[in-house]
Order: C-alpha cells, then sequence, then structure tokens
DNA sequence: CCGACAACCTGTGAGC
DNA sequence: TGCTCACAGGTTGTCG
C-alpha cells in the first residue's frame, strides 16, 4: 500500500489528533511484526506527551516530551494503515495495536505484518533501521540528478532498481519508480550506468513531480489504502503506466508493456522510453 | 563491494 | 458457486 506519498498523506492526516495529548498506554494485540514489538512499550510511552509526528523516508517517527531522543517508529510495510477512532471502538481482524488517548486511539492495522512499531530512546537518525537512508527527495536538497548520476558509478543494476533503493533515494517504491521513468522517458530496464548525466538531471525532477502531486492527490489507492477519515487517495487516476498493461500509452497510444525487474512488476512504454 | 533471490504474512482477484 | 494459484504498495538477510 503505502510509499512516500501515502506515508506522508497518512501523517497529515493523524498528526493533528495527536500532537499535545498525553498517552494512556498502548494496547497490543499481536506483537508479531517485522520486528517483534516491544513487550516494555506501554510503559515506556505511557503518560507522555506528543510533541510531534515527524516522517524519515516511509517511517513515521512519535516524538515525545520524554524520553528527550527518539519515541516511537512505525512503518506500514506493504498492507498497514493508521486511524485515529473514538477509544471505545471494538477491533477488527489485523488490527494490532493501539496507542491509547483520552478519549481516542491511534489503531495500527496490517494484515501482512511486515510493518514494524518499535522503541526507541536514541536519536531517531541513529536508529539502526533509519541510519543508512539516503536523502529525503522533497525536502533535503541533497537529492539531485548529479547525486543519482553519482550513485549509480560502478553500479550495473537497471535504472529502476537504482532509484528504489533507499541508500541513494528514500520513499520511491515500486508505482512511483515505473511512473517517474515513464515522466523522464527512461526504459525501466536500462544499465544506470549506461545513463548520462543530463538525463539523470531530468529523473530526478521528474520523481519529485510525480511524489509532490501524489500527495497532493492524497496517495494513490489500488485496493485497500485510505485515509484516516476513510476516504481513498485519488492519485490512481492520474498513474500513466502503473497496473496498465495492454493500455495505449497516454503519448503515444502504443501498448504499455509490464514486465518484472528486480522481482518487481513493472510498466513502461517501449517506444517512448529509451 | 555488488547483485540476485528468498523470506516474512494474509488477502484478493483471475481463471478454471 | 467454489476452488487453486499467482501476485500484491516493503525491507532485510544470505549467498555466490
Amino acid at each position: 500500500m503505502p510509499e512516500l506519498p501515502e506515508v506522508e498523506t497518512t501523517r497529515r492526516g493523524i498528526a493533528p489528533h495527536l500532537v499535545g495529548e498525553m498517552l494512556l498506554g498502548a494496547t497490543v494485540r499481536q506483537a508479531g511484526l517485522r520486528q517483534r514489538v516491544p513487550d516494555a512499550l506501554s510503559q515506556q510511552l505511557t503518560g507522555r506527551h506528543v510533541l510531534g509526528l515527524e516522517r524519515r523516508a516511509k517511517y513515521l517517527l512519535l516524538r515525545l516530551d520524554q524520553p528527550r531522543e527518539g519515541g516511537v517508529i512505525l512503518h506500514l510495510g506493504m498492507s498497514g494503515s493508521l486511524r485515529i477512532l473514538p477509544a471505545d471502538t471494538p477491533p477488527g481482524p489485523h488490527d494490532h495495536l493501539d496507542l491509547r488517548f483520552n478519549d481516542r486511539v491511534l489503531r495500527y492495522r496490517d494484515p501482512r505484518r511486515f510493518g514494524l512499531v518499535l522503541w526507541t530512546e536514541q536519536p531517531f537518525a541513529e536508529h539502526p533501521l533509519l541510519r543508512h537512508l539516503g536523502p529525503e527527495p522533497l525536502t533535503s536538497g541533497e537529492f539531485t540528478g548529479a547525486r543519482l548520476h553519482k550513485a549509480a558509478i560502478g553500479r550495473r543494476v537497471a535504472v529502476k532498481n537504482l532509484i528504489m533503493d533507499n541508500r541513494v533515494v528514500v520513499g520511491v517504491g515500486n508505482i512511483y519508480a515505473s511512473e517517474s521513468l515513464f515522466l523522464a522517458r527512461i526504459d525501466p530496464r536500462r544499465a544506470c550506468n549506461r545513463i548520462a548525466a543530463h538525463r539523470y538531471e531530468t529523473l530526478a525532477i521528474c520523481i519529485r513531480s510525480v511524489l509532490t502531486k501524489a500527495i497532493e492527490a492524497g496517495g494513490t489507492t489500488l485496493r485497500d489504502f485510505h485515509h484516516e477519515d476513510g476516504k481513498p487517495g485519488y492519485f490512481s487516476q492520474q498513474l500513466n503506466v502503473y497496473n496498465r498493461a495492454g493500455e495505449p500509452c497516454p503519448c503515444c497510444g502504443e501498448p504499455i508493456r509490464s514486465q518484472v525487474i528486480g522481482q518487481r512488476s513493472s510498466f513502461f512504454c517501449v517506444h517512448c522510453q529509451r
């Protein structure tokens, strides 16, 4: 479900309900996520006030008044979602965890359990899961075509795999990788070290553009992504190639092709993308 | 260091 | 209608 735009949409939806509120504890119904939810989670955060909800890559970071550094790390994996609900709302299937506030809960649902909810007292940026992450595409200023070009030196993976590598740039998942490469007119299969510097400048611009527009549309809903208020994201209507195998290319009309690249389905126009 | 691939888990939709 | 199978938006770890 969630790439950067969906995580950012989630963050914007729930943050206003949380900031300034005091945590009354956590209810863990299923601790077996990608990593086990810490046994001491509830004890650690009870009585703490929420200072803010930040995003780094596809991680959501709940900053509290104590400890001074760190807090709660959340990741939605492939199928996770977060909603604000009245405290007495009965949990449904796969509602693995609640963070409890006075009259409401932040409820975490994740059928496939690829996500995670962790506690850390070290600065978020130093946590092992976050330490190696590359630049934020929308906010860092470090994300440039030159940097992409440099990251490609000495590598020969397909360019689609390069931009999905979290050490190169974060937040570009399978949907927006295909979409960005379509806009940049680059064949996703092309070896990343066989692409000119100026094309990487174009690609960086296209990545930023696609992610920005997806956030403005409230994310992409393919099967089950919904906002905290239950409404879908509308960016799927703006997808040019993703999930559109056989449909005409919006640019030239040739049928869009799908092919597995690096174990993931990819969509592109053989005619427009070189 | 690099790249390919399996693994984690459940739900869904296509096809028979 | 009901069954089976392939596949799904992410990330990590292992192996050669």
